[in-house]
DNA sequence: GAATAATCGAGACGGTACGTCCTGTCTTCAA
DNA sequence: TTGAAGACAGGACGTACCGTCTCGATTATTC
């Protein structure tokens, strides 16, 4: 978690972080979250409960650096690929994170939840889940407006919040979410933009 | 919550359902929805536990039970002034409502929270708190499209998903809810209306 | 333990308390003391380990309790038969106690070591064991001095600490108490008494 | 404890031992006992943990070395001066060992409840502590036969375990020992030998 | 001088027990 | 039948120790 560069004493097992956190995504998934007890974690992965404890303050925030380390494997910033639409690269970015939450929406919303119960949790979540991930449609519709394919009046931070907001809304309600909620927001966000003389000037 | 019909034996204490709500709201307020237990709510209620789930199953159904019938007291559909547009009949709306997050915002937080761990729960409160609040803005927003105010293209139930996502968002982000956050939404939805005619009309 | 005449609520259930006595005296007689926790004691009784925590404070008032009510069906105080001699009397008080200590010896150190740790243990102790246990060997020996059979100068009571304190020495120290060492210890007591009358009239 | 055949490798600090000892005797006397963890002594004395496990095997090993090292600078044999009676000599002995338990009587108190729980320090603890003490008032007592004060029909050895008996009756039952205890001790012990010719000798 | 070896401070590790807390059910008496 | 009171089974929690271990650094003896 933190290493203070070669502390004294000996090292942290590594291997015992690293099936902890294997430990907790799994249990989580299969039982969810409510369900799983730190001495479950601490057993599954044949670890001392207390070797849990030196790590992570919370089961949240274990499970968070779990879902940390995950996440970051799949969600990567999309290509910005010159010839394709931001509106279409929207639309493909809300896809691929739907995808990925229709798996482990249990999972993140049990996060949102414990977020809301520990206020240091909730920074850490925001600071390393929330925020990377607002940044990313934050800079997609900058490019858009770059490219003018997005009115320069609109507030590409204020967007990507609506964006999120609304996705939010339909994992925490438990309504799905799917390839016609990624294009309806795409729709509304680029909505009066489709006819603009610009969205047509790079095929002119 | 229970059929009135008349059982016979002791009837129930209709004070002690009132204290229990008063007592719950006060401590979640107080104390953060985790940190009270339905031992704490009774005590303070002066009654036994058991009162309590002759009435509720949850600690989540009682307290939402309390939070609606105050919130009931407090957010009533809009009076659909003719003369007024719906643009800022809905950044009123929007900032009464944000007035009263700002005092209960985070027993908001623990209800949305506490829905995520209960599958009973969230239903329940979706259906009493949250589809009641989307209905309104649905209708704010129909009325809208009636008056030509809002385009006829757009889809008044996914926007006030939107509406209430983005609030969300910023609740559950810990981020502030102004009246320069009302404002903000309503200019987005009502974005490519600002120069309609039927906005001048009334001023006409 | 203490049942302040008929309390209020559910009433303890009494088949729950004997069950964990017996549990307690059996797991210590087999692990020693030292090696059995309240976890295993409730689990042998098949009780929450909350319900002995109801009861007891600590292990050792538990195992105070159990022993107590064994050693008050086996101890009761001796007949006080006329025509045999104090003497004799107490040495075969003195040898049906070790015959018994010999059994339960290693419980009996147990509570005397705990009842060094804690000081309301102790107090326990001195009043439900230990006193109870002088005061047979005092009145024992205040009758020796009405019959004539000691002489009327000696204190009783400390003549009765002397008694239990060379056996609490021998039973602390791990050497074994068998019946040359109660015959040694009255032969010491009524040392000087040999060649008395008294002790002669009996079989004059 | 150890032998000292100059092994090879970073000899011990032998500052650590006496700082372990010095700060195992403070704690136990300031906490009791019980209250004193391994971990403490050891921050206490500024030494790692393993540095203690290197020389003692248990909490009640190095207390007992603490204690023995300072109660061998404290209680020494009697002079066994000539023309003083024995049964004086008795008493001032006692009132020695008393006044010197007042002071350190729970360290005792604990040492001997920490004997019972573990087979090996109570073997330990009987030959270093008991047994020196034990030889003491045997001498003493053989030394009476020898000078006709003590019958030579009484058993200097098993009187010694009566005699140090009830003073740890009275030390376990948290009663106190003072001048009367000791002279009451010496009288019983000498109790039929007040008129014996031997006794008015050195007044003769 | 280099290799070897034991110690030391520091602290992680597997493990065990503890006492507290909470939940949902139950069992009593009294209204 | 409800309410007040409280016991019960069950289980999670976070803490405290224990005794062992693994580091790097230090300090001796032995080669």
């Amino acid at each position: 978690m933190d290493d203070a560069g070669k502390r004294s004493g000996r090292p942290r097992d590594l291997e015992a972080a690293r099936a902890l956190k294997t430990a907790a995504l799994d249990l989580v998934r299969r039982h969810g979250y409510g369900h799983v007890s730190i001495a479950m974690i601490a057993a599954q992965a044949g670890v001392a409960r207390q070797t849990l404890y030196n790590r992570w303050q919370t089961k949240a925030d274990l499970v968070l650096d779990a879902v940390f380390d995950e996440a970051n494997r799949q969600v990567s910033s999309p290509d910005l690929a010159a010839d394709v639409p931001i509106r279409d690269q929207l639309e493909a970015f809300l896809m691929r994170v739907f995808a990925h939450v229709r798996a482990d929406g249990d999972t993140l919303r049990a996060l949102i939840a414990a977020a809301q119960e520990t206020p240091g949790f909730r920074e850490a979540f925001r600071e390393r889940f929330v925020k990377p991930r607002e940044a990313i449609v934050t800079a997609l519709l900058q490019q858009a407006q770059q490219r003018g394919e997005l009115s320069a009046a609109r507030d590409p931070a204020f967007l990507s919040e609506m964006i999120h907001g609304v996705f939010w809304y339909r994992l925490l309600n438990g309504k799905c979410v799917g390839a016609g909620f990624a294009s309806a927001i795409a729709a509304e966000i680029f909505r009066d933009c489709g006819d603009l003389p610009q969205r047509r000037e790079p095929g002119a």
